[in-house]
DNA sequence: CAGTGGTCTAGACCACCAG
DNA sequence: TGGTGGTCTAGACCACTGG
């Protein structure tokens, strides 16, 4: 582990533990070099942690202040995506998969577009309900190109398809294009999340990519309203 | 301008031309130094940016792989908010407000904890119609305090928030934190934004900071669901 | 094993903000 | 004007990947 993770993370539990309250102005960047015995540059990166993470903002010639945050705890990071089943693991909460259907097809023109793949390359068609402490929780609509990840079964489907692609498959994944929207509920949320007929439902579509640079997955969730939100930190700078 | 977002530029614009195509590989960091003629931080730095967009992904021992995406350019992305008239401006949309209602009172326990301020601080408590190219876009519910906020006139309401408290006022924004959701249109909705009794809003609720650390606004976007989705990149490391 | 990217240093200069 | 953070260098060592 890099040295300014640990330094991020002492000062980060300074920040939580208020020794630097909020709005009060942290030590400056050399005194910091003198504390942890580093170079100014190792701290600058410590700090830049803090920032992204919105905990602090620094500018030049005042100094570096601890902002001073409300933050809903009940809201999930849109930008901490491991796949669901890794994240609710992370809270120890039982979720449960129950699929509903799982097939292969040849590829829609705008799937070939998201998944830069041709029309005769066929594809997974997976749709699964997530349940989460015994509620319908989303529907996910699933695409993933089948020369890329072979052996899906139904076994795997049940518990979690990215504990399968990081470990069997070795799968190392760069990261992910989402977009949020509303939508009317359509027949499917209705019967599979007990929707009524004028819920509407929150849909995030997403385009996962590998370090490769190669797209692997196309998917579709469907989220309950009033049980699911997603939060974003904006960060300038 | 530093010289790490320069090298960004240019490497940014040798991708965009395929000079660097979807899936190859960069060249090595040690060439890029002797190709910019700068130290290797530097160069770093530039591709910290660009992994940051999404564009690249680096591998120790491996090397530093250009991605290959496709990307929706109708999603808005969720965190280059710089208030709604900015981002239509550079976009070059005619955008209007239309004030539905402005207001003057006491923060309820929720808004007192969002912005940080007792119950007897007053806030602004503003309605606005966003209206684009002639179609009902956005009712914004926007909450500020007045002791931080001084001076807001109809007139400025009609213009821009934002541009008023950054250039009058001299305000530095740090950041933001939001949270999307679906919702039930409400009769709010259904009036000045046209929706049917049935259609879903898309919520974005946000707090704002200064960069003092001090949240100054507290508000909540009801977007038609059909003419509006936000997009988030997420990158690993 | 050679080659890659990740980290780190000890300095230096500069831009900016405050009093 | 003194103190701050932002940038930049020219090296160095190390961890990891791939053949």
């Amino acid at each position: 582990m890099p040295k300014y993770d640990d330094i991020a993370t002492v000062l980060r539990q300074r920040i939580i533990k208020e020794k630097y309250p909020p709005g009060s102005l942290l030590p400056n960047q050399t005194d910091l070099v003198s504390e942890f015995q580093v170079s100014r540059m190792t701290i600058k990166k410590a700090l830049d942690i803090l920032a992204s993470e919105g905990l602090i903002s620094s500018q030049r010639g005042a100094g570096t202040r601890v902002l001073n945050h409300f933050w809903s705890k009940d809201s999930s990071p849109v930008d901490e995506y491991q796949g669901l089943s890794a994240q609710m693991a992370k809270e120890n909460r039982d979720l449960r998969s129950q699929v509903i259907s799982f097939e292969v097809c040849f590829p829609s023109e705008a799937l070939q577009k998201y998944l830069t793949i041709t029309a005769t390359q066929p594809v997974y068609k997976i749709i699964r309900l997530r349940i989460l402490e015994g509620q319908p929780y989303i529907i996910e609509h699933t695409y993933m190109p089948v020369d890329l990840v072979s052996g899906l079964t139904e076994e795997i489907l049940k518990n979690s398809i990215y504990t399968y692609l990081r470990e069997e498959l070795g799968f190392q994944i760069a990261g992910a294009f989402r977009s949020i929207q509303a939508d009317k509920s359509d027949e499917l949320d209705q019967k599979y999340l007990h929707c009524k007929l004028d819920d509407p439902v929150l849909e995030v579509e997403q385009v996962v990519y590998l370090q490769s640079g190669r797209p692997f997955e196309y998917s579709r969730s469907r989220n309950r309203y009033d049980v699911r939100s997603y939060s974003v930190l904006d960060v300038k700078n």
